[in-house]
DNA sequence: ATTAGCACTCCAAAACATCGAGTGCTAACA
DNA sequence: TGTTAGCACTCGATGTTTTGGAGTGCTAAT
């Protein structure tokens, strides 16, 4: 098992780490305070609870577990919990969860993909869970139409490299005639065609205004339709399922914490932040919160587990799960690596 | 007041009804049961504590009021809210509420105006709210867009008459050429044109067919992808918000209750019920169910009001508030009736 | 018909008692 | 020197008892 940390190694010898890994473990399953003689039971090195505690004394003075009242047993700390995470789970040999007949019919449309995918998860862990949609950033434009709908509406359809469609009404002053709304579509189209978002600049827009001549309003017209289309996006949608799971664990289950976390699952904004977050961490792509150390307050007591998916070319999405700190860490981990897989392969299907 | 059952009016007489009225309306205040001497001294009329126990003992064995347990004060029963709700409410005189500085900008769209009206009226209210958007029931086409993406792909884009855009994209097998696209786009926008979904019969389907010639098998994917688009607002977009709000009334807080509830909230399919049935209820347009008179059986310790909406020519959503049984029956009914105006006024604003 | 008074009920909260898991420490042991 | 048995101690969890008070129903007086 590489550790990556030297310190580490010279803080715990094996037998240490051995302890701690019952303690956590032995935590994980039951939610108690786990003593020394269970311990003492428990693990294959033959010790007496008197040596256990002993250590365990230790342990608990370099920080990896804690006691909530004395004369109680040990729990994990948060840095007992990162150690563990880093350190101690089998990276490896878990059966296939039963996320294998996890058969999504590709026809469907991504937002209920996604939805699905929420819930799905959800029901396999038990844990509260999240899904945001691939953000557009890096999108490129694919297509661009504008046909005249009755004498004061043009609809402007964009469509994006990755299918994504968005519409937009814009009301004009003046019908325009068929010729010059095929002039503005061809235009439009090897103008914009193949520019990603970000570069479309001003000097393309000004250049495009030009060769529109008389018609350079409803350049502008589209370019801000096209904005406010494409910042809809922004605000990036988040599907969350199986909230109400959280009130599972008794750690959880308090009148003050739960209102603050079923808010901020409802309320959605914050939960972006853990996105960003994941988003700058590349690695493996799995991404381990443990209490404090997510960006999101309510969820100090809390572990967050996260994966991006890639829809190729950059656009990026992230699933997240969220349970108490004694999550099945490995459970979890390896779930979302299943998905994080069969999402890639469902979204980079070519073509629908 | 008007009262619409005889036998209530010998059932109960004056005094009977303007404790019934003090006690619930206490009840709706505080949460706490309500015992005799409170009324004594909080009613105008000068009786004392022993009086209205006679009274509240007759009110009891008429099914309006019950006790908890005996020695405790008095609770209403949904017998009792249900003679509040139909008799007691002052239909007036309220002042306006907040809801008064509800400026929704009108440009934003629809999806989102209902995600944030589904959130103030939870703000205002503090109950928990779900706002459908409205079906498509009976909804005509007014465009219809066939563009050529790319070789293999076509963009269908329809149109409703209330400006709800739906874009589908069809898969062909051979390219076709802009004149036959065109042609195309002529004959759908002709033929369909004008008619609700429920007008496009296999008779439209065929006639369509015919005309197309050669490329019948186009009209086919189209309509194909047409009831498919459709059909997504088949299964209605419901929006909660507020749920939370639910864990602040101590009546419900009890860990399975709030399970079930926040469960029903986040799943949203049995809301739906809820729906169909306040469409079946024309009157006021306004619905009040107490306890088990909702179709949800989770509910059964709540009340739930709801008020439907018109988008004109009988496109119909729904607004519903949830809440415990001693919810604020008048504000909730008054916010719900400003906002059905309110409501009513945005969508059918002409054009955007 | 109304009301004062009283005995009674029953829940909620406080106070108290008990139990036991778990600890730290010390002393004995291999 | 590391391990272990033994023991006194701690402290929350759990259960029982006590108490207080709000509220009732009934009766007798007004």
């Amino acid at each position: 098992m590489a550790t990556q940390d030297e310190s580490l190694d010279e803080e715990l010898d094996e037998r240490k780490i051995k302890i701690l890994n019952a303690v956590i473990r032995n935590y994980l399953a039951t939610g108690e305070p786990v003593g020394s003689r269970t311990i003492s039971k428990y693990t294959d090195l033959n010790l007496s609870s008197a040596t256990i505690r002993n250590e365990m004394s230790d342990l608990e003075e370099l920080g990896y577990i804690l006691q909530p009242h004395t004369s109680a047993g040990r729990i994990p700390s948060d840095k007992g919990y990162r150690f563990y995470v880093d350190h101690l789970i089998r990276e490896k040999d878990r059966e296939v969860t039963e996320m294998k007949e996890f058969v999504i019919e590709k026809t469907e449309k991504m937002e209920q993909v996604l939805k699905k995918v929420a819930k799905l998860l959800a029901n396999d862990t038990n844990y509260a869970t999240m899904v945001t949609a691939p953000s557009y950033h890096n999108n490129k434009i694919k297509f661009i139409q504008l046909s005249q709908m009755d004498e004061e509406q043009i609809l402007a359809v964009v469509v994006l490299n990755s299918n994504i469609v968005k519409n937009q009404v814009i009301t004009v002053g003046e019908a325009l005639d068929n010729e010059t709304l095929l002039k503005l579509n061809i235009l439009l189209n090897t103008g914009l065609n193949g520019l990603s978002l970000q570069e479309i600049n001003l000097a393309t827009i000004a250049r495009l205004k030009e060769q529109a001549g008389i018609h350079s309003t409803i350049v502008s017209d589209v370019m801000d339709a096209l904005a406010e289309a494409l910042s809809e996006g922004e605000d990036l949608q988040i599907y969350t399922s199986g909230t109400t799971n959280i009130l599972k664990y008794p750690e959880l289950n308090d009148s003050e914490k739960i209102t603050n976390l079923l808010s901020t699952f409802e309320e959605k904004e914050e939960l972006a932040s853990l996105v960003t977050e994941t988003f700058s961490n590349e690695e493996t792509g799995i991404q381990v919160y443990i209490g404090n150390e997510a960006p999101i307050q309510t969820m100090k007591d809390c572990s967050v587990v996260t994966a991006t998916y890639e829809l190729g070319k950059g656009v990026k999405g992230t699933i997240g799960i969220i349970g108490p700190k004694r999550m099945d860490y490995e459970k979890v981990m390896d779930s979302l690596k299943m998905l994080k897989i069969q999402l890639d392969g469902i979204f980079n299907k070519p073509g629908e």
